[in-house]
DNA sequence: AAAAAAAGTGTATTTTAAACACTTATATAT
DNA sequence: ATATATAAGTGTTTAAAATACACTTTTTTT
């Protein structure tokens, strides 16, 4: 074996962990799992695994919600690097928090046949072991500051929604209630949306128009950046 | 030897690359530190090293800083951790980078007493080795991001500055030019400087009054952020 | 036929950003 | 002493964006 150049310098455990956020009936949820090892075996915790070293850290992330969720084809973005000495007590591990956004409705089945894994609302998650709570909490900041200045929903809305679930999203995302016309008048001249012919009844006896996104222009808004006040 | 629970699992070097952003006579530097052992000896270089097992990332960054440059109390923020399987060809190495903003009369002394570092103009900076130069790159985006939703320039200018300065450094920043009445104007209302009875005759027949941050209110408006549009 | 429930829609006001040019002070050169 | 050159300093008008705000429509249920 090469005797390495670096030879003398520490190595450490290198954890991914995945912050997976989701969107149903109004409330901002994010999936955990159970861990099913010790320490802390039993107790809920991020979806999280170890770097291999033949893989990047986007693979890494890949390949972890992939392996405990079924989830396939997710993009993830990396938030931070967690590394405080003690944080893991069985051994010396440095942890990078990716996270996500899903449409928990297209991807629901294959989460439920997992079992330990479920959704809770963000509001009331349990304590999560380690220092999970600060990933989940660096994560919604950035997931805030993204939702300012680029357009967000594409991911975790189904196809067609309406204005009304657009708004309650950014609601969600911004902890804040926003007036509906002003929110209609501003996404509007982001000039993504297509309105279609078609209503969704379930919530209301008129029913309300349903949107999609205009996957080409949103994309363009995603590179462009855009400024959302609240 | 106690056995880990996460016996299985790669370990891997974790570096630390600080990227340390300096402003002189209207220019945006970088400060670059030629590499003394191998691989690419000799070539210039982020300021980096090895974490260390007993240490987070926060620590090791003063500490690789210091060791390398003498420079203390230097308050830096992480960038981005990097991790493509073979951005060192020696062994597999992650990377998280870390950057800085100071000044470089207040810090000049210490750092050109050890040799092979150097300031180098952002714009004219040599080709760095592996993948630091896309560490740059996504520094400045952070920076840039920075300078428009906190104030930015406690910590790169002296403490005695003229407005034009401010401005200047700014116009580095962002890499465009600004309007000196709406600069003013605009900075004027985030309420954080203090006119002083002192004059900088060092670049007109004038003079130029010179300023200093309120500690105070500069704190405040870090923590509660604005928004600078160019 | 009345009541209830959510959808849908537009304007006036305030705030913020952007564009824009001349005067002042003083050292230096003639 | 006078003229000239150089950077400093200073406000206003216009345009754009954000905010505040309330009634009508549609349809089911009673």
């Amino acid at each position: 074996m090469k005797l390495s150049t670096y030879n003398k310098e520490d190595k450490v455990l290198l954890a991914v962990d995945c912050i997976i956020f989701g969107f149903l009936k109004d409330e901002l949820k994010i999936l955990l799992v159970q861990r099913d090892f010790e320490p802390e075996k039993g107790k809920w915790s991020l979806i999280g695994g170890f770097l291999k070293k033949e893989e990047n850290l986007d693979k890494a992330a890949i390949r972890i919600l992939h392996h405990l969720t079924g989830l396939n084809n997710i993009y993830m973005e990396q938030v931070y690097t967690f590394s405080k000495v003690d944080r893991d007590p069985a051994e010396r591990t440095i942890s990078v928090a990716y996270y996500a956004l899903i449409d928990i409705a297209t991807h629901d089945e294959k989460i439920l046949k997992q079992n330990p894994i479920q959704w809770f609302n963000l509001k009331d998650a349990p304590k999560l072991i380690f220092d999970h709570n600060r990933m989940v909490e660096k994560a919604i900041t950035r997931l805030r500051r993204r939702a300012l200045s680029k357009p967000i929903g594409f991911e975790l809305l189904p196809e067609k929604f309406t204005m009304r679930q657009l708004q309650k999203l950014y609601e969600a995302i911004l902890d804040s209630k926003l007036d509906k016309r002003n929110f209609i008048n501003k996404f509007n001249s982001f000039d993504i949306l297509i309105k279609l012919d078609e209503k969704d009844m379930s919530s209301s006896k008129k029913g309300a128009y349903l949107f999609k996104f205009d996957q080409e222009k949103y994309n363009r808004k995603v590179e462009d950046g855009f400024s959302f006040k609240i």
